[in-house]
DNA sequence: AAGAGTTCCAACCGCGCGCCA
DNA sequence: ATGGCGCGCGGTTGGAACTCT
């Protein structure tokens, strides 16, 4: 593997089936160690930021709503780019794609604003929202959407559409009610007690053939062990 | 139809911060 | 005190997709 050169551009649906595979087993941690472990030519970095803005659970990949285009206009007026806190308060969205919304679509609205005095107005054409228009300083976010009082729904998994997309879903959703069940049987039998085959396991052995759970075990024993 | 121009967004890059030995 | 590591952030870029002429 030294000297091997890092692969870099856009990422192959193996490379995502096996960061997803590794990160939602090890964690979304040390991921220099996790790159390597997973045998992918890929920095940690570059793992980091694929899992972070596409691959992560929860994730809206669809059109921003008219509501969010209106944080998002606020937020920026407030706090200017930062856009890694902007993100926190729209659930399911990331610093890149707010930041990516914000250059393409709503700065030339912002400087329209500040040259001419043009009030702030919704692109309707670009969301199923209801037409809606404001000036932004009136406009109060609602509670639901602060960060500190959000919880994120697994169920905006349903938002997405590609197919990669639908079968990391279904997985992730087989997943929830098999790591609910895991917890309850945790609570009983102690927390150092290994899972039961899952759909979860039963996915990996799909994807990976029957061998995965030998080396994977071995491969997470030793992965944070950094002696 | 096709070439030019524009838009969009995934991914990369560099920098800075916090932690730890 | 300091140097290395891991990580997150914001800015930038490359190229695919789309629109215009």
């Amino acid at each position: 593997m030294q000297g091997e050169q890092l692969r870099k551009g856009p990422w192959l649906q193996e490379e995502d089936e096996q960061l997803i595979f590794f990160v939602t087993r090890l964690g979304e941690r040390r991921w220099d160690s996790l790159a390597k472990v997973t045998g992918l030519r890929r920095s940690g970095k570059s793992c980091r930021l694929r899992w972070m803005n596409y691959l992560r659970p929860n994730l809206k990949h669809g059109p921003f709503s008219a509501e969010e285009e209106r944080l998002i206009f606020q937020l920026q007026q407030q706090w200017g780019n930062k856009w890694s806190k902007i993100a926190r308060c729209l659930p399911g969205r990331t610093d890149n794609e707010i930041k990516n919304y914000w250059r393409t679509h709503l700065k030339k609205k912002t400087q329209a604003q500040q040259e001419g005095g043009v009030q702030y107005k919704v692109d309707n054409a670009r969301t199923d929202e209801k037409s809606s228009e404001l000036v932004s300083q009136d406009y109060n976010y609602s509670d639901s959407y602060r960060p500190e009082t959000y919880t994120f729904p697994l169920s905006d998994w349903e938002l997405t559409s590609s197919p990669h997309e639908i079968w990391i879903s279904d997985w992730i959703e087989e997943l929830q009610t098999d790591q609910t069940e895991t917890e309850h049987q945790h609570i009983e039998q102690d927390s150092n007690s290994s899972c039961t085959e899952s759909s979860y396991d039963s996915y990996n052995r799909m994807r990976f053939g029957n061998n995965y759970d030998t080396w994977d075990y071995a491969v997470a024993g030793s992965l944070w062990d950094m002696n």
